[in-house]
DNA sequence: TTGTATGCGTTATCAC
DNA sequence: GTGATAACGCATACAA
C-alpha cells in the first residue's frame, strides 16, 4: 500500500503537491509535476487510505442500513425476497451516490446503536423499528435518518419515513374481494403495529363503507413466526370453514397457506380465497397465482438513498412521509361468490 | 462524541490511563482512577473513534464480501434467496467473531479492489468469481480471502474455496432418475464454468457408470438469465418431448419451469420429470414439491467465516477446499417411468 | 500507578 | 507553484 508521503519523498515534492493532484487541484500545480504524480499513482495503484481521510476530515462515507428483527426471527427475515432486493437496491444506490453501505441485521437496538457511532456513519437507513426503537436511536444518533415502513406519532418524533400506501392497499383489496361477493372476510396478521396495523385499517374502512356487519368481520391473529407451524396451520384450516377468504399481509404467508390447504385438500379459490401484500416472486410461483397487492421494493430503496443524500449534502434532518403507491395485482387466488345476504 | 483525551482532562488524567480503563488493563491501573473513568464513559456514551483506531493499528476489523455478477443479472441476483441467507448468516457470523460487513455487489472486479483496497479490509469472501477473477483479486489484495462456490485450478492459484460436492449431488441425482427409469435426460443450465460444468461432470459420471448411451444424454445450453423468457420456456417445451426428464442446476429455474409447462398443460412429472439444486423455498413452494439437491446454505456462510477468521488469526493465507456435502431430497417432481429398452 | 511522546495517512491552513 | 506544519483520535513504547 503506497501513501502519498511515499511518493513525495521519491518524487521530492511536498504531500501537499501530491494530495493536489490526487484531488483534481491541478491548476495550481505545473503540468510536469501533474504527470509525474500521476505517473507514479498508476504504477503503484495508489488508493487512499479511507480511515486516514476520514479522521482528518470527520466524516465517514458510510452509511449504516440497520435491520431490526427479533432473534428467533433471524434466518425467515433474511431469506424473505423483500429484504434481499432492498438490502441489493440500495447498495447499488449507494454507491451510486459515492457512499458505502455497513449492513447491521440484529435484535438489540442498543447494539444498532453502538455500531453506527464508533463507525461515525454518514447516514442511517432503519428498518424494522417501532417508535420506541426510532426514539431511543435518535437519542444518540444525531446524523440524518431515515426509516423505511415505519409508523410513527408526528408529534413525538420528527422523522422521515419511506412507506407504501398500507390503508389503501388493503382497502382497495378488501373492496375488491366485498365486489366479488366476500363479506365473511379473515383478516390474518401475527402483529397488530406498524404496516400490518394500518393494513387492517385500510380494511376494516372499506368494510365499514361497503356495510358489512361488524359481526362478519374476523381478525385472525397469529403467533409471530408461527405461521410455518403446523398446528398453526391446522387452526387456520379450522377458521377457513368460517370464512370465503382470507387476506394476508405477505406473499410468503399466503403461498405458503395455498399449499399447505390443498395440500390438505382444500380447493383455492374453490373453497376458499385468499390474497398476499408484496407482489414478489413466491405469489408468481404458486398455483393459483396468488391475487395480491403490489410494492415496488426497488423503488422504495431508491427513494430511501435519494432522501438520504439529500438530508446529508445539505447538512439536516428533514421531516415527512413518503408513501409509494401500490398496486392491486389480479391471480387466479380469489372466487367470485354468491353473498347470500344479497338474493 | 466524547473523546479519550476530553475525558482525560476533565479528569485530570493522561490519555494513557484512560485508553488503559477502556481496554480492561486495570491491573495496572488503581481501583478508584477505574471506576472514575468508568463512570465518565458511562455517563457520556463514550465509544471509540474506529477510524482513528484503524489507523492506529493499522487493520480495520472489516471483511469485505463481494458478490460478482454481471450488471444485467443485478436485481435476479439479490432477489434470490441464495444471496439472501449467504448474506445473512456471514453478516451474523462475522459480527460475533468481530468483524465488521462491507458489502460489494459488482460487475466489475477493478471496483471491488479499489473498495477493499481503500477500506484496508481485513479478509476478504468472495462470492460468484470465476478463475480470472480472482487471479486479478489476488495480484493486488494481499490479505486473508476465501472464496465460495468457485472452481479455481489448485496450480494455477493458492486458494481457500469452500463449496459443495456439486459433482456427487448431480451424480446421485443422475442416479437416481436413471433407477427410476428414465435414461434421456435433459441437463440444462445457462453456463458451463464453475459450479454448472461440475454438476455437468456428475451427470455424465452417472449415464456412463449406468451405461446410458451417449446419444441419449442431451446438454441443453440456456443464455444467461434467459429462462424467465418466454421464447426460451417455449424452446423448452419443444425440448421436452426428445426426454422424460429435465435437470436443473437451480430451484428457481426448475419451479419456474415447472409452473410454465403447467400453465401450458403440460404434467409434471406426468409428461415430464424436473429436478432441481439447492433445495431452497421455492422448491417447497411449487407444486408438485421439487425433487431436488439439497444445500445447507448457513453452513456454508458459517465455515467461510470459521476459515477467513482463522486466518486472520495466524496472518497467513491457507490454502484447500471446502467441500460441503449435499443431499438428495424427494419430492414429487419425478415419475417412475417404463424403460422400453429394459422389456 | 501514571504520564510523555510519537506515529498512523490524510487534509487544510498558511507561508514562501 | 510548492512546501511546512498542525490537526483528526487513538494506541503504545518508553519514562518517571
Amino acid at each position: 500500500m503506497i501513501t502519498i508521503k511515499d511518493m513525495a519523498e521519491m518524487l521530492e515534492l511536498s504531500t501537499t503537491t501530491v494530495s493536489n493532484v490526487i484531488h483534481g487541484k491541478t491548476k495550481e500545480v505545473s503540468g510536469a509535476t501533474v504527470a509525474k504524480v500521476q505517473k507514479l499513482i498508476d504504477e503503484y495503484n495508489y488508493v487512499p487510505n479511507i480511515n486516514a481521510r476520514n479522521l482528518a476530515v470527520n466524516s465517514s462515507k458510510i452509511i449504516g442500513m440497520a435491520i431490526k428483527g427479533s432473534e428467533e426471527k433471524y434466518v425467515n427475515l433474511i431469506a424473505d425476497p423483500f429484504y434481499g432486493e432492498l438490502i441489493g437496491t440500495v447498495e447499488h444506490e449507494l454507491r451510486k451516490a459515492g457512499f458505502f453501505m455497513m449492513l447491521y441485521i440484529s435484535g438489540s437496538i442498543e447494539e444498532i446503536i453502538r455500531y453506527t457511532s464508533t463507525w461515525n456513519a454518514d447516514g442511517l437507513i432503519l428498518v424494522g423499528m417501532s417508535q420506541d426503537d426510532y426514539v431511543k436511536v435518535r437519542q444518540r444518533y444525531k446524523k440524518p435518518t431515515v426509516i423505511i415502513d415505519s409508523y410513527i406519532s408526528e408529534e413525538i418524533a420528527r422523522h422521515l419515513n419511506v412507506g407504501l400506501e398500507d390503508e389503501e392497499g388493503a382497502y382497495q383489496m378488501t373492496e375488491y374481494l366485498i365486489k366479488y361477493g366476500h363479506r365473511k372476510i379473515g383478516f390474518v396478521t401475527d402483529n397488530m403495529e406498524g404496516i400490518d396495523y394500518y393494513r387492517y385499517l385500510g380494511h376494516k374502512r372499506a368494510m365499514k363503507e361497503y356495510m358489512v356487519p361488524a359481526e362478519e368481520d374476523q381478525l385472525i391473529s397469529i403467533l409471530p413466526g408461527h405461521l410455518e407451524k403446523e398446528d398453526t396451520l391446522a387452526e387456520l384450516m379450522q377458521k377457513a370453514k368460517e370464512v370465503t377468504a382470507f387476506m394476508f399481509c405477505s406473499d410468503y404467508y399466503a403461498a405458503t397457506v395455498i399449499n399447505y390447504f390443498q395440500d390438505q385438500g382444500l380447493k383455492v379459490p374453490g373453497d376458499i380465497s385468499i390474497t398476499g401484500f408484496d407482489g414478489n416472486r413466491y405469489g408468481k410461483m404458486v398455483r393459483p397465482v396468488l391475487t395480491t397487492v403490489c410494492q415496488d421494493v426497488t423503488e422504495k430503496g431508491r427513494a430511501a438513498v435519494k432522501q438520504l443524500v439529500k438530508m446529508i449534502e445539505n447538512q439536516k434532518q428533514e421531516y415527512g412521509n413518503i408513501r409509494l403507491p401500490v398496486e392491486l395485482f389480479i391471480g387466479d387466488s380469489v372466487k367470485k361468490v354468491k353473498d347470500p345476504a344479497a338474493s
